[in-house]
DNA sequence: TTGCCGACCGACCGCTCGGTCGGGTATAAA
DNA sequence: TTTATACCCGACCGAGCGGTCGGTCGGCAA
């Protein structure tokens, strides 16, 4: 029996599955039988906890990212170095997306579904939202603090938070194409481990202003 | 009157407008009613053409990434120094992208939904994976070639791979959400060549084996 | 005991999905 | 003229979709 399950948190439960399946198969590619299914429950009960499919899964997203927020944006604001602070902002993310598995695949392919959506501004999507851009945000000012202070090279903040996000939401969003490429599962805590170090030391050397620069083309 | 357009190269027509609508809202978003009409058809003639929409899919993303692996691999295959070897390649792969601004969201996409296909092997999709496999190769020999003879950090090429993936790829995948973080078109050609100089600037610096080592932790 | 309520369900609705079928039309070889 | 072929179409099918509806059940307060 499921009961404590059942009758406590089916909330929770439908957030949960939803939110493995949105994942895998994204927005379109679910259906709502196959969601309260897994959770459990008859398909009428899903639309007692959600209006809507759409509410469904910018609940299933902002609970996500709201996740990350809670810890990246006080790492963000806490003190030191800005390379120090980069540092630490990586780690954060990584640990953050590379705990629960789901995660990366959800919110890349959120990036995607929102031109889905795009014709109507889709009041459901606005928590969601406020987390992703207060994180970027917070990723940008870091990157444009550490340049005009000159601990990092002139780059652009923009393109560098690009490139972030492809470092770390990219390749935990790979699934089976970066687990054949790397050769394992990418969320083994060494593969996890190795990817940090990857990500920080191509920074360290990339992104640093002391290195020359052996500009030969 | 589209005549032309309609007795010679339907199939091509087809093609077309059903790689803009997979890149767009993914093979489960896409119904074959909307690809039929988008390219002045009756739905029936698209099985004329192609067996099912499986083969459609495959079918499309086959030619989007022979496109980019014809020339991506003479790229690779040319001679010189491992660094401007890269160079050249990530301009390749940077061109290749944003010359058809809908391709790198329907290869990312690709990376998703193949584990959608799963269970079967999925014939269809031989073509496609030869290529990419191709030119994964191409660039995982590039990146421990430089490494062996000492021209890059001892980096992990697999990772690398991914990052690089992630720097051009996903870049190019992130529609309007990357369009309101650079502030622009990702696709004009000052934003194209923007983007070549930062990733090969992040190279440049993060990756050659010459610069001193600031680590701190 | 009564009445209410949150949680849940099966049956159903209108609609769209991928795919099939039989047939129509134009060109061109025989 | 007949036959073959390539191309295209409207009508149709079973299945599944998101969502609604009426109703059941157990707990809880008065």
């Amino acid at each position: 029996m499921t009961d404590e399950a059942q009758s406590a948190g089916s909330r929770e439960k439908i957030l949960e599955v939803a939110e493995a399946l949105f994942a895998r198969r994204g927005f379109a590619g679910v259906g709502l039988r196959e969601v309260a299914e897994t959770a459990g429950l008859g398909k009428s009960s899903l639309f007692h906890h959600f209006r809507s499919k759409v509410q469904l899964y910018f609940d299933v997203l902002g609970r996500a990212l709201g996740r990350i927020e809670a810890r990246l944006l006080p790492t963000l604001a806490g003190g030191g170095e800005p390379m120090a602070r980069l540092d630490r902002a990586v780690d954060t993310m990584i640990d953050s997306l590379a705990e629960q598995p789901a995660t990366a695949r959800l919110l890349l392919r959120s990036i995607f579904e929102d031109d889905d959506f795009a014709p109507d501004p889709i009041p459901e999507a606005e928590p969601a939202e406020r987390a992703l851009e207060a994180m970027i945000a917070g990723l940008e000012a870091l990157l444009r603090d550490g340049v005009t202070c000159g601990a990092f090279r002139p780059v652009s903040a923009r393109h560098m938070v690009q490139t972030l996000i492809g470092a770390t939401v990219y390749h935990f969003a790979s699934g089976d194409f970066g687990e054949q490429l790397v050769g394992g599962s990418l969320f083994s805590a060494d593969e996890v481990r190795r990817r940090k170090d990857e990500v920080k030391s191509l920074l360290h050397h990339g992104l640093a202003a002391t290195a020359p620069v052996p500009t030969g083309g």
